[in-house]
DNA sequence: CCGGCAAATTGACGAAGTGTCATGGCCGGG
DNA sequence: CCCGGCCATGACACTTCGTCAATTTGCCGG
């Protein structure tokens, strides 16, 4: 089969005849489009008809490809639940220690944060001054992959033998949090979000770095352009 | 009627023509009928037609109270974030060592989330198995209060010299986090999580109490009623 | 008790969004 | 070269949206 591209088919990697290519590129275009919807309107007042009119395409044809504005919503956060999960599973499960884990899972999150500023923002904002976290399976489904993180820490002796579900609940709620505050600042510091979060875990407020503050301009959600 | 409520007016203390009356009571009626919509079809799914149709009102009418969904879900938000942010503040005020300010917000608020859970849960869901946070400007307010409270008690040296601001977004973070997984299980162990949490601020994982995990029944977010 | 005014309710309306489907164009295999 | 099926298309039937002129209803002076 290898030396022949030719006939048969068994697609190599991913088929590349024009119909798949096309149906590809489809779905990315209006990917894309909703990215910016979003960004510009903000994900309540967006339709999916604006979606659409951002997009060569016609409005049908959205319908083969997603069945709601809610199920794009999904797709464009699943990219990033499934970029960054790998990446956390494996820094914890290399972790040899309490600190290890700790200090690692909150310094990969915040950097891909900072980096992907631009996803995370558009899709947490609803509309001015509203914002809005929508858990989708696949993000869902990272948080219990963190618990289950967790009680295999516990097992091997790593942590003391806390309350797993919670302490999930704790990291993600500051994980999540610090992560917006840390957006609003200027410019972006994921290592010292880090270490306000990972030193809070470790050893409560007393531990906490003192105080850095970069003067957070008040700024309201607006300014990040600069 | 009785004794000449006569003629002039000044209501007495709210005042109870007729009009008054029926403008409260349709009010009301609307905020009723929008928790019990919301409840059913979830907040994403919700359109003002339904709310409307659950009344004896007509569509028009609507709009002489509220100017959209958003606005109503605004409004049952914040008769929460009303209720709940003055005890909070009193109880940070009254706080004399870093254990009492943390622990008492955090026995406080569990408290009040799990008294309020129809409100909070109907609030919380857009849609099945997804999860929704809108942070009015009321509920924003309370958040603020929190970082001001925190940066007095730093003033008085209660307090290490931490960044007010992330110590905020991570008590907030915490709060809402762990009281979802608290209102999963059951019974509902406000105290529990408060000691969970407050444990985790005042001395990090290490400090945590033992698992007592009350074996969460795995369960899927419908099981309240019990 | 009456008449009239203002305030609030009503439901119909035009504009716009929703999801569907018959139609037709185009790719790919024969 | 041709045909079968897949998929883009946009019109359609239906719903929702927010508005507004007409109407009802409570209020007050006479």
């Amino acid at each position: 089969m290898d030396a022949t591209p030719m006939k048969n088919g068994l697609p190599r990697a991913a088929a590349s005849g024009k119909r798949e290519q096309t149906k590809i590129q489809n779905r990315q275009l209006i990917l894309d489009a909703a990215r910016q919807v979003f960004a510009d309107l903000g994900y309540g007042a967006a339709t999916v008809r604006d979606i659409i009119r951002a997009t060569p395409l016609a409005s049908g044809t959205f319908y083969n490809y997603f069945k709601s504005k809610e199920e794009v919503y999904q797709a464009i956060r699943d990219e990033v639940a499934l970029a960054i999960r790998p990446r956390l599973h494996e820094e914890r499960a290399k972790a040899t220690t309490v600190e290890e884990f700790i200090t690692c899972s909150f310094r990969t999150f915040f950097e891909y944060v900072s980096d992907d500023r631009l996803n995370f923002r558009t899709i947490r904002h609803s509309a001015d001054n509203t914002r809005m976290r929508v858990d989708t399976p696949e993000v869902i489904a990272g948080f219990e992959e963190l618990r289950a993180d967790i009680e295999t820490a516990i097992a091997a002796g790593l942590f003391p033998p806390v309350d797993p579900d919670f302490l999930m609940a704790a990291i993600v709620g500051v994980a999540f949090e610090v992560a917006e505050r840390m957006l609003w600042r200027q410019p972006h510091d994921p290592a010292a979000a880090a270490d306000f979060a990972a030193n809070l875990f470790l050893g409560g407020v007393r531990a906490l770095p003192l105080a850095q503050r970069p003067d957070v301009p008040t700024a309201e959600v607006t300014s990040d352009a600069a």
